[in-house]
DNA sequence: GTATGGATGTTCT
DNA sequence: GAACATCCATACT
């Protein structure tokens, strides 16, 4: 399987508005470049996580673990939820203002057998769209845990960003997963009817 | 298909 | 010491 021809996404692309961006990111893609091969898969799934919104992580303002989302739009930050698993963001505001989108899952691309022995002997190998269903797992399949915090997704690094390889579906919106706060805001944006898109089925069409 | 409960480790109060 | 942006296995409809 060759890697598909995909363009970088600039900085200046992304969406100033952290809403915005998390639309903008479904059907865009995430590429991970290594020795072992290329990692990418169709983002299908996002969370917003606004200024002033109790569930975001900076609400209460910089910690040693939230510091990624106060860096410019289009960096990483990832963190370690319930002990198990971890979870990727992209920050989406300016440099000092706290806000991020969480990716929750994506339709892998390229490197299925790489995705599959990342995320170990669970993995249903089978079926291809349940490689990265869920923000843990989309995590797992690219490899990623804290050491990712921080970097840059539009710089030439190895881990980033690209444009759409594909028309992007109809877009469905939702209340976000797994909260206890702030259980009211349509923060969740998907692709509709994507097999790799998380959650109950009334939150998938 | 949905519902439930346990495992897990880091962070901040 | 509680909370936690989850996953998996199991039980059930």
């Amino acid at each position: 399987m060759p890697a598909r021809p995909v363009r970088r996404l600039r900085r200046a692309q992304l969406p100033a508005d952290t809403v915005a961006l998390a639309r903008y990111l479904i059907g865009k893609t995430l590429v991970r470049d290594g020795p072992e091969g290329r990692t990418s898969a169709r983002i299908v799934e996002t969370e917003a996580y606004l200024v002033g919104d109790a569930a975001c992580h900076a609400f209460r303002g910089p910690t040693p673990r939230n510091r990624s989302l106060f860096l410019a739009r289009g960096h990483a930050y990832v963190y370690l939820i319930y002990g198990v698993s971890f979870m990727l963001n992209v920050s989406s505001e300016t440099v000092g203002i706290g806000a991020g989108v969480l990716l929750r899952a994506a339709e892998p691309l390229d490197g299925l057998d790489l995705m599959a022995a990342r995320r170990g002997p669970t993995a249903d190998t089978a079926r291809p769209a349940e490689l990265a269903r869920g923000p843990g797992r989309l995590a797992g399949a690219f490899g990623i845990d804290r050491t990712w915090d921080g970097l840059d997704l539009c710089a030439d690094g190895p881990l980033w960003l690209g444009g759409a390889v594909a028309a992007t579906g109809p877009i469905g919106a939702s209340v976000r997963i797994g909260l206890t706060v702030e259980t009211e805001r349509v923060l969740r944006f998907y692709e509709r009817g994507n097999p790799a898109v998380s959650g109950p089925k009334r939150l998938r069409v």
